[in-house]
Parts: structure tokens; C-alpha cells; sequence
DNA sequence: TGGGGTATCATGGATTTTTATGGGAGTCAA
DNA sequence: TTGACTCCCATAAAAATCCATGATACCCCA
């Protein structure tokens, strides 16, 4: 199955519309879907985005709907109550819901990061600090581990 | 199958009557159904909602799991008692009887929370205080460290 | 190889449709 | 008659849809 990759930047309109990129739209579509599911990370710094059958997926494994029993998961429950279902629209936009957004720190602008199955969506800064966080990790821990001269900082 | 996702805070006007939410009506139309079921959950904070083929099951599965029970039964039968069905008139609304609304506290403003195979309807309020909890929850589940236990104290 | 044409994409704006909400008229029963 | 309820209509706001454009990437053919 085709993965969601890489790291696309779009802007927002006023009106509060992005662009899915054209390639995970195209991956969506490939799976059957015309429509995306938000919700925020755990972390909070990010809104992760997955298609329906992610979310039903999810649900089997908590378990249906019964009144009698209180093992339902609280923190699935919350899932799908922060969860929204956004339709792409006929020009392939978008349009994040200001809850979400300002949770994350979402203005004009937003970042599309693939993760393989599933993508996130991130605020330009945020998203900048945490790569230079990563690779400067990376970095260090090449620099500790052995010589390896192959430099390219 | 669509899920019912997400939380919408609709207005109750003086007649008594609430919009359902646009997208959870088109998912009870996609399932075949015009009317909702409500009963009181048993923790008392909500009313649960869902469709007539979902009280179906439910009810079928609590009655054929042992007939025997007593417990079982009369759990089922309060359940029966306490559900109502209601209609959706012509506009997409809803009246919910007192009997339900007092009981949780729901005045003006009812909140409609997705959960997946069914929905809730809380009064505004104590959902946020529900929803802050299990997210100050969840922080310091996580700040506590990877160690995924039974504990969440 | 390069240049022109074409398709795709991201973006902006306008227009139409849907939705939530308010209120009134008619109906039925107590 | 009064009160509760149903059906119908009005309206403002929000959402979905449609159309236009500049930019970029892609392709084809000389």
C-alpha cells in the first residue's frame, strides 16, 4: 500500500482552506476515501490525520457500544469526541476547524508530514524546532557512536 | 460504516427543541433510521443515544447472554423503561423529554459527543469538566513515564 | 537539447446550498 | 380554552460548490 511521505507546506486562506497535498489525496483516494479524520496528538503539539478505517478500526478494538459495562476505554471516548471528519472538497482543500488549529498554534500557514500509514499536520515553527531537535539528536549520537567522517552538516 | 465523531454544542429553544447535528442525522439516514433512541447512562452525567438497530442488538444480547439472570434482566428491563424514541421532525430537530433533561442538568444548551457507534448528549458544563480531566489524565499518565500499567491514580 | 504546449496544482474569489434557529398557524386532547 | 405538539415558513450564518488564475512540472516533437 501506497505510504503517506514527506513534508509539504501550504498555505491558508481567510476563509480557513488548505490543500491537502495532491500525493496523499491521491492515496486517500487509492484507499477509498474522499474524506480525512482529525485529531489531536497526544502530545499536543500536532493534529494527526488518518483516514475513516483507521477510526473503525480503533473502535473494534475498544469494543462496541454497551451500557452495562464501564471498561470502555475514557481515553477512546475522548478520541472520538476531539475526532472530526473533514470532506475534501472538489478543488482538494480542506478547512481545520479553529479548535483544532489554535490547540496547535495553527495560523496562516501548516505543515503535512507523512508518517508512513498515517500523516500529521503541524505549525511551521513548531515543526522546524522539533527536525532541528531530531537531527541535531542524530548528530550528536553519530558524533558519540564512531568516526564517521562522511560528514554533511 | 461512518462513525459519529466529534462535539457540537446546539441550542435548545423555548419550545424545546434542538438541531441534531447536520452530519449525525445524515449518518442515522445512511443507516436507515428517522428517529432516535435516548435513555439516561448509568453513571447519570448523559444521556446515550443511539439508533433502534443498535437497541436491538444491545437489548438481544443482553437478554440472550442468560436468561436465567436476574440482574441481567432487570438491568435490561430498566433500560427498556427508561429509553424513548424519538422523532426528527422536518427540520432536524429533536424534543427531549424533561424526564431525561432534568436528570442531567441540561438546560438551554445541550453537547453532542460522538463516540463512535453511538453518541452522547451532555449538558455543556459538566462535559468540559469531564473532557479537562481526562486530558489532565492523559498528561500526566504521560508524564509519568512509558510504563503503560493498570494504574492511573 | 531546447522550446513550446499541456496538464496539474495551489490559491483566490464568487455563488449557491445547507444548517441552525426563531416564530406562527393549525390540531388534538384534557 | 389552554397547553402541548406538529407542520410550515423565514432568516442569518456557515458550509459546500463552482469558476478563475498564476505557477510549476511534464511531455512531446522538431
Amino acid at each position: 500500500m501506497a505510504l503517506f511521505l514527506s513534508t509539504i507546506q501550504n498555505k491558508i486562506d481567510k476563509k480557513g482552506r488548505v490543500s491537502v497535498p495532491a500525493r496523499f489525496r491521491s492515496i486517500l483516494s487509492e484507499r477509498g476515501y474522499s474524506s480525512i479524520v482529525l485529531f489531536p496528538s497526544f502530545e499536543g503539539e500536532a493534529i494527526n490525520a488518518c483516514d475513516m478505517g483507521v477510526m473503525e478500526g480503533l473502535l473494534e478494538k475498544i469494543g462496541g457500544f454497551d451500557p452495562f459495562s464501564e471498561d470502555r476505554e475514557s481515553d477512546a471516548d475522548a478520541l472520538m469526541a476531539a475526532a472530526v471528519e473533514l470532506p475534501i472538497d472538489g478543488d482538494g482543500r480542506i478547512t481545520i476547524p479553529p479548535t483544532l488549529t489554535e490547540e496547535i498554534g495553527i495560523e496562516d500557514q501548516c505543515v503535512f508530514v507523512g508518517r508512513g500509514d498515517s500523516f500529521q499536520i503541524w505549525a511551521p515553527e513548531p515543526f522546524d524546532t522539533r527536525m532541528k531537535a531530531v537531527k541535531e539528536r542524530a548528530r550528536l549520537k553519530r558524533a558519540a557512536g564512531q568516526k564517521r567522517e562522511a560528514s554533511d552538516d
